[in-house]
RNA sequence: GGAAGUUUAGCUCAGCUGGGAGAGCAUCUGCCUUACAAGCAGAGGGUCAUAGGUUCGAGCCCUAUAACUUCCACCA
């Protein structure tokens, strides 16, 4: 082994082996299933530190079931994220000077094709890096043959149900994306703007109607002024005509509720077309909807003189216009919110269009009973809410969208205007049998497909055995930001597609932020390149260091500087290792139970013990930094500091016999250590585990630890406290750790451990030698009490009394301290009446034990 | 406007069903002790945001307040 840890050694050798090894696949047996589906990253995408979070939870979870002896199957996949790469090869077209219509829908989803061919695999080969050991000969990818069959399918059986329906929505539209896009695709700014203030006068010459607005563009679309009903100042005027400025045209002052009273000018005008709350307005007094944008986000015919200017722009000069004609009141700095395209952060525009929606309410009221029956859990809990909260407000979904790449929606239409959804090519109309068929433009929103991931990437719509085997899975991992659009999805969509909830467990972990809490973005250049770092540190570093000290469904702070102590701490790890494989040379394994073992060998197993009791609790719960963090402390303050400085007595002593069981207790523990360590760090400890004494084929296979089934009951504690006091009082003495100096031991009859353990007292309290005396030494010396014994450290000339009666006067007063808070809570009638009775007991013991103490030492 | 979360050592955070405040980093002191100086040993450092309440007992439960964060809805 090298000197120091060095992962990219090892790293990639390692997976390559796992795989050619095929240790990450799965097929249907006898056994008990665990299976788990990836959040499908975007396929064209890079992976960021988010993925590596996610995965290395996933496969935490899968190994360690994996090696509880579950059938494991971790399905991996992408997602064909339309509209980002529609608008990259758009752009690369836009840079050739042609547009998407100039090579035609067929060549242009064939270089689709050619860009995920050749940008697919970057980001699975940069999860391969992280060490996650999912079945890639199953990796699936939301374009997939099967998965459109899927997708076909489930659409036309909503379709023939009624639950799809094509209708006018005003939605968000990104005029420079050239599409609809979700409301969650549409991102709120602050934007510094103006509040124009517009005269809108009465048909009848009769004064004038104020209204505020900070989109004066869409005024060439109004069809109505709004005031409330119950507003006195306005009350009497309701039905009133109105001139709509530059226009001339005359429309009507409505009262409708949803203009507050109060607010603003206590007027708003009325665009049906280009928001969706005065289209609201709109179906309730039957107001004509006229668009002023059109797709590009130009003024059309409607803005008269004004077609064809860039609506944001065109406000200067609508402004001009407006003044000229003594219709603007004033203009006001104004903060609002306007939305934004996620992807290319230009502004959207609310557009009144035809799309197509699925019904919803009633799809997703079996999701709701679900959560609610407790069938899906979601850890931690809180977030059930988000998903409750969602569901239970929810909207009619609008699936389409209108881009080239994706799922195309399958409806079709005949010359004679039949309309029809088929799930295969159809040869002509169910109706009246023409052949002159029309297929629609559309595709499907992305989540239309990522809402069937369980079950199409195992075979849906076909009956297969997986499915059958493996649906539903066992645990879903995400990060909060998506239960909303895409949790929420799959369960409903499970539940109607295949009778059953799509996975029991729902984990979700929070965002990955930079070290000041900040959002990771390629703008604020914040981010942290985890391939970078699985170069610098190892995928080890990175994993441990993403997932201790994690509590799940919180934000992460993230900086370089954890991956470097974690790299340090695996170092320490991997230099215990070297230790105990050096050690172990000539060895033969022995069951514990035939080997007489030492108080401190029952002491490391005992805390072994308590650490596997823990793992497997908090995994149960999915506390998986917790688990870490138990780990990394046993490492270093159990095993480390004490059971390796203790082994070293024996090891390097010539009791041939004491060495084989300190060898086996050392080599059973570290063994366990190594196996429960592995689903968090899997390549050093295969790396490892591969140099320990008769080891198997691969680490990854091997049953998880158990707890030791023996008396493990010990006392050991009490040396460990004494070697610790023997250490302090020596610093507090400045006695040096090189200075070494007899310990004298005045050794009660009843006080076997530390009796037994005198050398390893002597070694680790960096004594010369430990001595037993039958008396106090005449000479000056630092006292200290253990259990029944006493300890003198001679420090002779060094030896300042006062400080000696300093040291005594201050331990008197702890104890004195311990006792009287001991006597008042024992006083206590309330603790004595309603404490539980083992806690009463403790204390009651302590305060006798504190009492003898204090005994003695006032005695000398 | 609706909802959720956070507030514990200088920093990052643990603290499960209420039973003597913890870790890592940083700081200070001493040590190259043959697994590890990417190390070892020791020390200092906290009114658990504030105010009430429940309880024999509160970092933990309840109520209110404050600050910060996030999500959802969205103001013309």
């Amino acid at each position: 082994m090298d000197k120091s840890y060095t992962p990219e050694l090892f790293e990639k050798e390692i997976y390559k082996t796992w795989l050619d090894k095929n240790y990450f696949t799965s097929q249907p047996d006898g056994r008990e299933h665990f299976s788990v589906v990836m959040p499908p990253p975007n396929v064209t995408g890079k992976a960021h530190v988010g993925h590596a979070l996610n995965n290395t939870i996933q496969d935490i979870l899968v190994r360690t079931k994996r090696m509880k002896g579950f059938n494991t199957l971790w399905v991996p996949g992408t997602d064909h994220a339309a509209i980002a790469t529609e608008e990259v090869l758009a752009r690369s077209l836009r840079h050739d000077g042609l547009k998407k219509e100039d090579v035609g829908r067929e060549k242009f989803l064939e270089m689709g094709w050619e860009w995920y061919k050749k940008y697919g695999n970057i980001i699975v080969d940069q999860f391969k890096a992280l060490g996650i050991s999912c079945d890639w000969s199953r990796l699936a990818f939301t374009m997939d043959e099967n998965l459109n069959r899927a997708v076909k399918h489930v659409f036309c059986q909503y379709f023939d149900e009624g639950l799809i329906y094509k209708g006018k929505r005003v939605v968000n539209y990104c005029p420079s994306c050239k599409t609809t896009i979700s409301d969650n695709e549409n991102v709120y700014i602050d934007q510094n703007t103006y509040l124009w203030y517009i005269r809108y006068p009465f048909a009848d010459g009769s004064g004038y109607v104020t209204v505020a607005t900070t989109r004066p563009e869409t005024l060439f679309g109004d069809t109505a002024v709004a005031v409330n009903p119950k507003d006195p100042k306005y009350k009497d005027k309701i039905g009133k005509e109105l001139i709509l400025p530059l226009v001339n045209k005359k429309i009507k002052l409505i009262g409708d509720d949803y203009c507050e009273m109060g607010f603003g000018t206590g007027a708003v005008k009325i665009t049906p077309a280009h928001d969706p709350n005065d289209y609201e307005v709109g179906l309730r007094h039957n107001l004509e909807v006229i668009t002023c944008i059109d797709d590009n986000g130009l003024l059309n015919e409607n803005a008269g003189q004004f077609k064809g200017v860039d609506r944001i722009k065109a406000r200067p000069q609508i402004e001009k216009a407006l003044e000229e004609g003594g219709y603007l009141v004033k203009k006001e700095k104004y903060k609002n919110q306007v939305g934004t395209c996620e992807r290319c952060h230009n502004f959207t525009e609310p557009k009144i269009s035809t799309q197509w929606f699925v019904k919803m309410k009633d799809l997703v009221k079996p999701a709701i009973e679900a959560v609610k029956k407790g069938q899906l859990k979601f850890h931690p809990k809180r977030y059930e809410k988000t998903y409750l909260n969602w569901l239970e407000n929810i909207q009619d979904w609008c699936i389409s969208r209108q881009i080239w790449l994706g799922h195309r929606i399958p409806v079709y239409t005949c010359e004679h205007g039949h309309v029809f959804a088929c799930e295969d090519e159809p040869k002509a109309c169910p109706k009246c049998n023409s052949t002159a068929l029309q297929q629609e433009q559309d595709v499907l929103d992305t989540w239309f497909s990522s809402a069937l991931w369980p079950f199409s990437t195992l075979g849906y719509p076909d009956k297969t055995k997986d499915l059958e085997y493996y649906y539903p899975t066992s645990v879903l991992v995400t990060a909060y930001d998506i239960i909303t659009f895409w949790v929420s999805k799959m369960v409903f969509s499970g539940l109607k597609f295949m009778g059953k909830v799509p996975f029991k467990d729902v984990v979700i972990h929070g965002m990955v932020r930079d070290k000041n809490g900040v959002k990771m973005s390629k703008h604020l250049g914040n981010g942290i390149d985890p391939i970078d770092m699985i170069d610098k540190y190892g995928a080890d570093a990175l994993r441990l260091s993403l997932v201790n000290g994690m509590s799940m469904g919180t934000n992460i702070k993230y900086g370089e500087d954890k991956i470097k102590e974690t790299k340090i701490f695996i170092n320490k790890l991997y230099n215990a290792s070297k230790f105990v494989i050096s050690n172990l040379k000539e060895f033969k394994v022995q069951p514990l139970k035939t080997l007489k073992l030492q108080e401190k060998d029952k002491w490391i197993l005992s805390e072994l013990n308590e650490l596997i009791k823990s793992v497997d609790k908090n995994m149960e719960r999915y506390a998986l930094g917790v688990c870490a963090s138990n780990l990394i402390e046993f490492t270093v303050s159990k095993f480390c500091d004490w059971y390796i400085e203790l082994a070293k007595v024996d090891l390097y002593g010539d009791d041939e016999k004491q060495k084989q069981i300190t060898q086996n207790v050392l080599y059973y523990v570290f063994d366990k250590l190594l196996k429960l360590f592995h689903p968090f760090i899997p390549f050093v400890t295969e790396y490892i585990y591969q140099n320990m004494p008769e080891h198997e084929e691969t680490i990854m296979r091997c049953s998880y630890p158990e707890k030791v089934k023996l008396n493990l009951s010990n006392d050991f504690e009490s040396v460990i406290a004494l070697i610790k006091e023997i250490r302090n009082a020596k610093a507090k003495y400045n006695l040096p750790d090189n200075k070494r100096t007899s310990l004298l031991f005045k050794l009660s009859s009843n006080d076997n451990i530390i009796k037994e353990n005198l050398n390893s007292i002597c070694k680790l309290a960096f004594g010369s030698e430990a001595v037993i005396v039958e008396k106090q030494p005449e000479e000056k010396c630092i006292k200290l009490l253990a259990n029944d014994s006493q300890v003198f450290i001679p420090l002779g000339q060094l030896i300042d009394s006062e400080r000696e009666k300093e040291k005594q006067k201050q331990e008197i007063e702890k104890l004195m301290f311990e006792i009287n808070r001991s006597e008042k809570m024992l006083a206590n009638k309330g603790f004595i009446e309603k404490a539980p009775k083992a806690l009463i007991e403790n204390e009651k013991q302590k305060l006798e034990k504190n009492k003898a103490l204090l005994k003695k030492i006032q005695g000398e």
